[in-house]
DNA sequence: GTGATAGGTTGGATTATTGGACCGACATCT
DNA sequence: AGATGTCGGTCCAATAATCCAACCTATCAC
């Protein structure tokens, strides 16, 4: 696993990238958000190598953003589902989504997702507070970790 | 550089991260948008070693996330300024720094923001047009990449 | 018994990363 | 003048990670 750590700035998105950082981490992920949830699907829908898959797994399962759940006996069979951790970084892969789409993908994107309001999704982060859009120049440091 | 392309399902958290999905390119990244722009000070903060940092640096200048920019002459000496593309991924970063606090992070998060509303920043993502939060359940698949 | 499905593991070849030394062109002490 | 420091890197050998294909075990369907 990566750890990131040890070295250079004490920081949540360096934790953070310790966790899902990895390359195929988050593709596999996304498979498991997307309800694909059997090893031998998110093998194909990422094309990730299967023995790196399964130590992605081994490793997001260990660290509390996926579940192992068997669903069969004899033989024995399992499937990945997120756990809250791992809902939780849903927003932001679709944040990261956005950008893609935006930024990175040429035409129009290729996955798209429509909100209950009725309009096509198009995410936005926002103050949990005010709700106004987090915007450079309206956020303000108030303490920064140190580099160790 | 990481392609991620070719093989698997099309898909732009999938492109995004063969732009930013490598080791050291969102940290580098942090540091930039931290205001640290200096090769040698982003190497020390993130503690990437130099050769892959410059690496790093030069592929996410090509993707056009970052633009490297003399600030004197004799010697040329040259700083990391974020793009349009690099500034739209703050949110995107913090939204990464909140789930690593809550999730990883043992303790209180290292860095902390305010926002301009007085409260300290805990990012969400809602919907760009009825600024609901985007939560699990109220999104709708319309259209999903295929796989290749 | 043949094939398919599922969830991996194993091995060998290829790539990437690491940490440290080094470099050129200055600037700043002493 | 000489020594040391800064800045933005490059180069190198050792180590670690990744890739791909093949294989394995167990079971079911035909």
């Amino acid at each position: 696993m990566v750890t990131m750590a040890g070295a250079g700035r004490d920081c949540s998105i360096a934790n953070a990238l310790g966790v899902i950082g990895e390359r195929w981490s988050l593709l596999a992920l996304r498979e498991v958000l997307l309800g694909e949830r059997r090893f031998d699907q998110i093998a194909r829908n990422t094309g990730a190598s299967r023995d790196i898959l399964a130590a992605r797994l081994r490793t997001l399962v260990e660290r509390g953003v996926l579940a192992r759940v068997q669903y069969q006996e004899r033989p024995p069979r399992y499937e990945y589902v997120p756990t809250e951790a791992g809902r939780a970084l849903r927003p932001i892969m679709l944040g990261l989504m956005e950008w893609g789409d935006r930024y990175v993908t040429d035409g129009p994107g290729p996955t798209r997702w429509e909100h209950d309001c009725g309009a096509e999704l198009h995410p936005e982060m926002v103050c949990g507070h005010c709700h106004a859009p987090v915007l450079a120049g309206t956020t303000r440091l108030v303490r920064l970790g140190q580099v160790r």
